[in-house]
DNA sequence: ACAGGTACATACCGCGTGGTATGTTAGAAA
DNA sequence: TTTCTAACATACCACGCGGTATGTACCTGT
């Protein structure tokens, strides 16, 4: 299962990840990205099947990347609220670390499914689908923990869940790094968010 | 003020919002939408300059639609608590009595501006800006007033604004009407939304 | 009846884009 | 040295899309 890429496969991962970010998904060409490497569409196409298997590798990466931080910091030994809490910032920590994955992940949540041409196309769309349902599941554990231990308000989970990931990505809509920017800002918003997480779970 | 249009015209303009909602902003073209009207281009050309305009349509008219919702309910003879929850509530039932505007705009939460062609183009692109900030300072007036009477937790102004706002605008990414839908869903939903919305606040 | 404008339909063009087929170069293997 | 192959670059094609120029039915006032 290890993901067995060179280099080149992550630079241009890398690249695209940006250029769907800034330019849109759709917007995007590959000529665009090959042009921000510095290459040509055919480095592109040597490493990935088509445009789309490219965007689909870029949309897969983050829910790996949350997964590999927040997975390691789960401790059912502590109270669902604590537990939450700690999902909570270093979740909100992995996203401000890998944004433009995120951001491309974000302009696929409006639901433009349905047209899935290729067998390829699908199976990816699937493998997506399960990475990201598996990484909520770290999370719906710990919220269906804390509403039958009482600390949580019992609401539909599904529903809270929802909301609370959304609430913890919310970064992500308005989010870019600036210059300017204070010491130690993006810390200050994962803890506030996390906090604002919690209080709604309550 | 008054907005003169024709009702070819609106009707024009629901069936972009549709289109670009299930096709996707970039992907869905103009003959897409020409075509779920039963028409051709030739009529959307007629009453739109471009498909920049016409999409700029339908993106300015869903801060306008819980604006007219949303302004009439507020009270600053009640508690910022109460004022709140009051128009969260409103504003939730509104997003889903016109869920395919806001879900286009969505699509436009990712920022991928900066590529601003014609004079008419940037100019369109102020006016949805700010009607959705005049929008969003409807809520920033009345967490501004929770958070100084001390009902409200003293945080970041911009970024709480910002994340209970995605928080309540959360079904746009994950709702789609059902017809095994149970009665009264999106109502519930609402209520449940509502009231995290105002349990992040305080 | 006639003129003029509104509200579209039809046909067409130019351009950008995804994809491919064909070089070209550098390094490993023999 | 020779050969083979990975890792690209280059040139090109076919297609879909935005936009426009033109045609046409219908309605309205005179």
């Amino acid at each position: 299962m290890s993901e067995q890429i060179s280099d080149s496969h992550h630079e241009i991962l890398d690249a695209a990840a940006k250029c769907f970010m800034k330019l849109g998904v759709n917007a995007a060409s590959v000529d665009d990205i090959a042009h921000s490497l510095g290459s040509t569409k055919g480095r592109i196409y040597h490493h990935f099947a088509s445009r789309g298997a490219l965007l689909g590798a870029v949309r897969l990466q983050a829910p790996e990347f949350t997964r590999r931080a927040v997975a390691p910091v789960m401790d059912d030994n502590l109270s669902p609220s604590q537990n939450f809490h700690n999902m909570a910032l270093t979740h909100i920590a992995a996203v401000f670390e890998t944004l433009p994955y995120h951001k491309v992940v974000l302009q696929h949540y409006t639901g433009l499914e349905g047209k899935s041409a290729t067998e390829s196309d699908r199976a990816m769309e699937a493998r997506i689908r399960d990475a990201k349902r598996g990484y909520e599941d770290l999370f719906r554990s710990v919220i269906h923990a804390g509403m039958q231990s009482g600390e949580f308000r019992c609401q539909n989970l599904s529903v809270t869940l929802h909301s609370v990931l959304i609430l913890l990505n919310a970064p992500v809509f308005w989010y870019s790094p600036r210059p300017d920017e204070p010491q130690g800002f993006t810390a200050q918003v994962a803890r506030q968010l996390a906090d604002m997480g919690l209080a709604a779970l309550i």
